[in-house]
DNA sequence: CAAAGTGTAATCATATTGATTACACTTACG
DNA sequence: CGTAAGTGTAATCAATATGATTACACTTTG
């Protein structure tokens, strides 16, 4: 059990928007998308999706991979911890 | 411009079901998810979830993050097939 | 003051996900 | 033969997710 993993959010609000010194507002307008929505993933209410994912990348100049790892870790993690009971009820195949 | 990457379908559906002797549906109930979703899957009519990927490493002894990994790569192949007017209209943000 | 940026919420349309149910087909086996 | 198990597939449905739009109130900066 290990700790929770940081939201992608945080790396953009606390590094990469004062690094390029970009608006969460021009983010979202260079990314295409609403302004709310971007509002939303930098405050950590939103999702890293496939389309944002991508979108991130082309502006900030990272692969598409690199946003939906560090979104995976944290969705993984949140599930382990609401389905831990089901998850660990299920019996591992022989790899004979 | 690559080639299609696979589907994990295409592992399970050719590597692993055939390794381990499961069949689609001891395999599906083993992972606790219907039929049919199952079959979808090893069928390449559907797609890895978070969830999903966390049963299957869990009955199949691999990394969730392995499956995610090869569902991610196809679906960003796909988008930007079918995004590529919008992502390749963004313009990078100068590093500084 | 005014403008720009911000967080946040409500609403809405759309898409996704997965269970359920059902049907038809094949294969194995008594 | 017939029966059971496995299979692909489709329709339906409920629950959820996603993101745009609109709106409001606040802060900061010129």
């Amino acid at each position: 059990m290990t700790r929770k993993p940081s939201h992608p959010g945080a790396l953009l609000r606390n590094v990469i928007l004062p690094e390029t010194g970009l608006s969460v507002s021009s983010l979202a307008t260079r990314c295409g998308v609403a302004r709310n929505t971007m509002s939303k993933v930098v405050n950590e209410r939103g999702v890293i999706t496939e389309d944002l994912a991508i979108r991130l990348s082309r502006v900030l100049g990272s692969t598409p991979q690199f946003w939906l790892a560090m979104q995976a870790k944290l969705t993984l993690w949140e599930l382990e911890q609401k389905n831990a009971r089901v998850y660990s009820s299920m019996e591992r195949v022989q790899t004979a």
